[in-house]
RNA sequence: GGGCCCAUAGCUUAGUUUGGCUGGAGCACCCGGCUGAUAACCGGGAGGUCGUCGGUUCAAAUCCGACUGGGCCCA
């Protein structure tokens, strides 16, 4: 492979799509159907379209010209399948990278990335064959071991990047970095070589987390995606003084570790601290802190002297086990001021070997360590009581040993945090080992100094948790006695002198070898070669440790370029320009790639973090496998759809713990998502009914509701862009929920009759001309944020019929400018708005149905003021509230009499008023207009086309028949009944009459479809 | 023990940065209307001690302090 030569992106080989397996098929059957609008279906034609066209590869080939965009994808590790929470990260994401093409940046890089390395790996593997040890795993053959890592890297990589192409999330995934491959190993053992001749790099001796199940230790960041709670024993020990001016005393000491009492080599006191002893109604006598007396002996037990802590040091005493340690015989007692009196008895039991504390004071004071554990936590012959067994499972028996004794005080047990494998769940213990560090502790002002930077989002985790985070940094733990992972390439020679191997060029010439392009830098391989020690010339063997895989994500930015042995777009001291993570990353990669960035290249690692809070399962708990309520998002995305999961994400505050499931995720999108696809369904309905064509360019229509509409439409896209370049977007979804909502239930309502040709043929191409124009532009701006809709919207609409990649609302760029604004009209539409509620109102209180014309609605002051609409205002208010007239009273005026109206008054003033009661003609025509309805219900309910005849026969008496007799051919009409029948005979009861009752008049129907043969055409 | 964030109607939430109209909206509920795109839509109703207490101010959901509860992180 030659990485530098130019490829082109593709989104992977064998499936690069899933189609919905149990939707609809992709294509209408005609053109009528396109009426529904269904998001599965229309994914499904939209992923088909993609897949046959090729247009996520052409849209992710960056330009060649234009501003660089810099982005690393977080490389998810692929040790399981991804969950619910793993989908808002990469929505967030996408957003985005697809504004950023849109505009005509150069995103550098697209690839996608696959952290394949680490204990979560290996365990999987583990778990696969049994093995429940190093030693399991080295019976079986680390080479063969180490294969079914790689392969099954690849395996759950692949599931990652189904889930993600469902979601709509390009990346160049046929072209991938992985963290595995020899490239990017090579380029770790650059960074690590940087680091070693800084003096950054190097080994010590410290007491460490460490899992007995994996055998290895962990880093700090690590250990801190595993706290929980949990029941522990809490015992208090009697650990009698020696050679005592009182005979029977002894010291109390507490702990919640009895395992590691065998391991005690000292007692350690507060110097200033004062003590009593008391004596127990049985006449022993204890000692314990004042401070904590009232916690651990009885009130009333009498004190029989005080002392200071520092007149205890120095004092004998009796371990709690005899044990043939390295250092038999007496144990004495220390002051250190890391004791306190919080929880204990102010004496503390000092294990040198587990615990930061414990190893301090006992190197301080020349004890030693004594580590009775094996690798696996177990107990060695040194301890004979509980040899063999593990560390935690030894508690009881020497809880009770001590209790035989007579050295058990008191027992019972503490619930409390307690820090747990990340990985594999065993509980860890802390102990003194052999590790290789990173000192990050070196240059906590430089991660604090390039922190404050990055723009952070939300801002307060700068110098919130993630800032307050680093200014405790500790050194890095960085290696682990593991298999699967970068090989740490440092070789020691017998001298003790460390070479630290940077290249593979380096690696030949130490070694004496040729490193041809098939090699694989892993264990089995690298630990048979012996290296030259730089210092003395003597062959060295290498440190057998593999990485902490967190470094090697944290070389993502420069290592999946393999910098620095080929050309390529990494530049040293250019940052990322943004990243998209979750919360749990500032623990993980944030922070690695913050030291890597800090330490390699002294400059911020990114300047914009978008971070995302947990999904939360229904309880509002952090969703995590071992809870097992964590739903597949591949099904998730198959029950909702990729857009409306999209949108539900987006319209959640996902800064924070946000809760979903997949009924409440399709009801939130459907509000938005779907009533925009209605809408177009709406607009396909009527553009191909009446064959107009669609409407690229800008408009200039004269009518207000479209003018209105197209301001609108700037506004919303000018809201999407100033959202996306601030990296948040949430604006931009509020945007887009609030133009939708003012696109259905108000331009289109009130544009109807306009649809249906009703104001004429002109008027009708205007309205279509404005929709048409406005659709496909809003598809544009909403590609980011929903790109199976938009795709669907721009193909659909603009009649480009999903043919080729060229005519991708994807490859169509950002919009500029898509009309002018006129803040004046949409002020003023705001108001007649206003005045539509207050008319609605008013029917309300008045009792007249909609339904019935009313003769005028009169308007007062503010109210009847000259509007920025014009004349056109009138007509939008008559026609909503079904009003004949709008009278606007000149100033001053007062409302009319109150009894034959009603009447709004604010601070005393009449703002409008509607009279009480319809004319007799407008009631006539309400009749005929209920009528009217209820037939097309009829219709409905018979399931005909719109333009089916049907024969009616209407039975009525009186006034009705005779409103319906002059109304008679308008009914016909609009029923599309030939003939309609009026009758003054009552009709007989059967399945296809309905009678029906409205405003004291009753009136009865019978609607029966016509013959098939019936011509297919309305007349 | 320490840090960060959150708390608004049964549920989801806008408003808090920069104090100021009667705290908006959606879902669900009740009443009514409308309906040849829509699981729609529109009007009205009911539902809020804006977590609690205190402070600043002419004025506090908003600013300050304490507390309670929840989440996440650290020890």
């Amino acid at each position: 492979m030659d990485p530098a030569a130019p490829r082109a992106p593709s989104l992977g080989g064998r499936r690069a799509f899933i189609l919905p397996a149990a939707s609809p098929p992709p294509m209408v059957e005609e053109e009528s159907e396109a009426a529904a609008f269904r998001p599965l279906a229309v994914e499904a034609t939209v992923l088909d379209y993609w897949q046959r066209t090729g247009v996520p590869a052409r849209a992710l080939i960056a330009p060649a010209e234009g501003p660089t965009f810099r982005f690393t994808e977080g490389p998810p590790t692929a040790n399981g399948p991804p969950h619910l929470g793993h989908v808002i990260t990469r929505i967030l994401k996408d957003v985005q990278l697809r504004y950023r093409r849109q505009r005509g940046y150069r995103v550098v890089s697209l690839q996608a990335g696959w952290d394949c390395h680490g204990l979560g790996v290996e365990i999987e593997i583990e778990k696969r064959h049994g093995l429940r040890s190093r030693h399991d795993i080295e019976g079986y053959g680390v080479e063969r071991f180490c294969a079914e890592c790689r392969s099954d890297a690849l395996r759950v990589a692949a599931l990652w990047e189904a889930m993600s192409l469902r979601l709509g999330y390009w990346l160049d995934y046929g072209h991938p970095y992985r963290t595995m491959d020899a490239a990017y190993v090579e380029s770790v053992w650059w960074s690590l070589r940087q680091l070693f001749d800084r003096g950054l790099l190097d080994k010590g001796h410290y007491v460490l987390p460490y899992c007995p199940r994996c055998e290895t230790t962990l880093s700090s960041h690590e250990v801190a995606q595993g706290y929980r709670e949990a029941t522990d024993p809490s015992v208090t020990v009697v650990f009698p003084l020696e050679e005592d001016r009182r005979p029977t005393r002894s010291l109390l000491v507490w702990t919640t570790t009895p395992w590691t009492l065998p391991a005690n080599l000292l007692v350690a006191v507060r110097s200033e601290l004062p003590y009593v002893t008391v004596r127990l109604a049985d006449g022993r006598e204890v000692v314990v802190a004042e401070a904590a007396r009232a916690r651990f002996v009885p009130e009333d037990a009498p004190v029989v002297a005080r002392e200071l802590g520092r007149e205890l040091v120095g004092r004998a005493y009796l371990p709690p086990f005899d044990l043939p340690g390295p250092t038999p015989g007496r144990r004495r007692v220390v002051a250190d001021d890391f004791v306190t009196v919080d929880e204990g008895t102010g004496i503390v039991h000092v294990a040198p070997s587990f615990g930061p504390d414990d190893y301090r004071v006992g190197a301080r004071e020349g004890v030693g360590v004594f580590d009775p554990l094996d690798s696996r936590g177990r107990f060695t012959e040194q301890v004979p009581l509980v040899a063999g067994r593990p560390f935690k499972a030894a508690d009881p028996i020497l809880e009770e040993d001590l209790a035989r004794r007579g050295r058990l005080y008191r027992s019972g047990t503490v619930r409390h945090t307690y820090p747990f494998c990340w990985r594999c769940d065993s509980a860890l213990l802390y102990r003194a080992m052999d590790s290789w560090f990173v000192r990050t502790s070196r240059v906590t002002d430089r991660l604090v100094r390039h922190n404050r930077s990055v723009t952070w989002i939300p801002a307060h985790l700068r110098d919130g948790r993630f800032g307050n985070f680093l200014t405790e940094a500790k050194d890095w733990a960085l290696s682990r006695s593991r298999y699967w992972g970068t090989p740490l390439p440092i070789w020691l020679c017998p001298a003790g002198h460390a070479t630290c191997v940077g290249s593979f060029a380096e690696l030949a010439e130490l070694t004496g070898t040729t490193v041809g392009p098939e090699f694989d830098p892993h264990r089995v391989t690298v630990d048979r070669l012996q290296v030259r020690c730089r210092v003395c010339g003597a062959p060295g063997r290498r440190e057998p440790y593999t990485l902490d895989a967190w470094y090697d994500s944290g070389a993502a930015p420069f290592a999946q370029f393999h910098y620095p042995f080929e050309p390529g777009p990494f530049d040293p001291s250019a940052p990322l320009d943004y990243i998209a993570e979750g919360i749990d990353q500032t623990r993980g990669w944030y922070y690695t790639l913050l030291v890597l960035a800090a330490t390699l290249f002294d400059r911020p690692a990114y300047r914009t973090c978008l971070t995302s809070g947990h999904v939360l399962d229904e309880g509002g708990r952090k969703m995590s496998k071992s809870r097992g309520a964590a739903p597949d998002p591949s099904r998730f995305l198959e029950e909702v759809g990729a857009d409306p999961a999209r949108w539900a994400f987006l319209s959640l505050d996902f800064t924070e713990g946000m809760r979903i499931t997949p009924g409440e995720a399709a009801k939130a999108a459907h509000r938005t998502v779907g009533t925009l696809g209605h809408v177009v369904a709406f607009h396909l309905a009527n553009a191909r009914e009446d064959r107009l064509p669609p409407v690229a360019e800008r408009p200039t229509p004269s009518g207000v509701l479209d003018r209105w509409l197209l301001s609108r439409l700037e506004g919303t896209r000018a809201a999407i862009e100033r959202s996306l370049e601030g990296f948040d977007p949430r604006e931009a979804a509020a945007a887009v929920r609030g133009f939708v909502d003012d696109l259905s239930t108000w331009y289109l309502r009130r544009s109807r009759p306009r649809f249906w040709g009703e104001s004429g043929p002109e008027a009708r191409a205007e309205a279509h001309a404005s929709l048409s124009y406005t659709l496909t532009g809003f598809a544009r701006a909403i590609a980011p944020l929903l790109p199976f809709v938009a795709e669907w919207t721009y193909q659909e609409v603009g009649e480009r019929r999903f043919r080729d990649a060229d005519a991708s609302v994807h490859l169509a760029g950002w919009p500029s400018a898509l009309a002018d604004r006129d803040p004046e009209l949409e002020q003023a539409m705001e108001r007649l708005r206003g005045w539509v509620e207050l008319g609605r109102a008013l029917r309300q209180r008045a009792g007249v149905k909609s339904r019935i014309p009313l003769a005028e609605l009169r308007l007062f002051g503010e109210a009847a003021a000259p509007s920025a609409l014009g004349a056109e205002a009138d007509r939008l208010l008559a026609d909503e509230l079904n009003v004949r007239a709008i009278v606007r009273a000149g100033p001053g005026a007062e409302a009319p009499d109150d009894a034959a109206w009603v009447v709004e008054r604010r601070d005393g003033r009449p703002v409008a008023a509607l009279p009480r009661t319809p004319t007799p003609e407008l009631l006539e025509e309400g009749w005929s207009r209920e009528l009217g309805r209820r037939l097309q219900q009829r219709r409905k309910e018979l399931g005909l086309r719109y333009n089916e005849p049907v024969r009616v026969v209407v039975s009525a008496t009186g006034p009705l028949l005779k409103a319906l007799g002059a109304r008679r051919e308008a009914l016909a009409r609009q029923v599309v009944a030939e003939p309609l029948e009026l009758t003054e005979e009552p009709l007989p009861e059967g399945p296809t009459v309905r009678a029906w009752e409205f405003e004291g008049v009753r009136c009865a129907a019978q609607v029966i479809p016509r013959a098939a043969a019936a011509a297919p055409d309305r007349p």
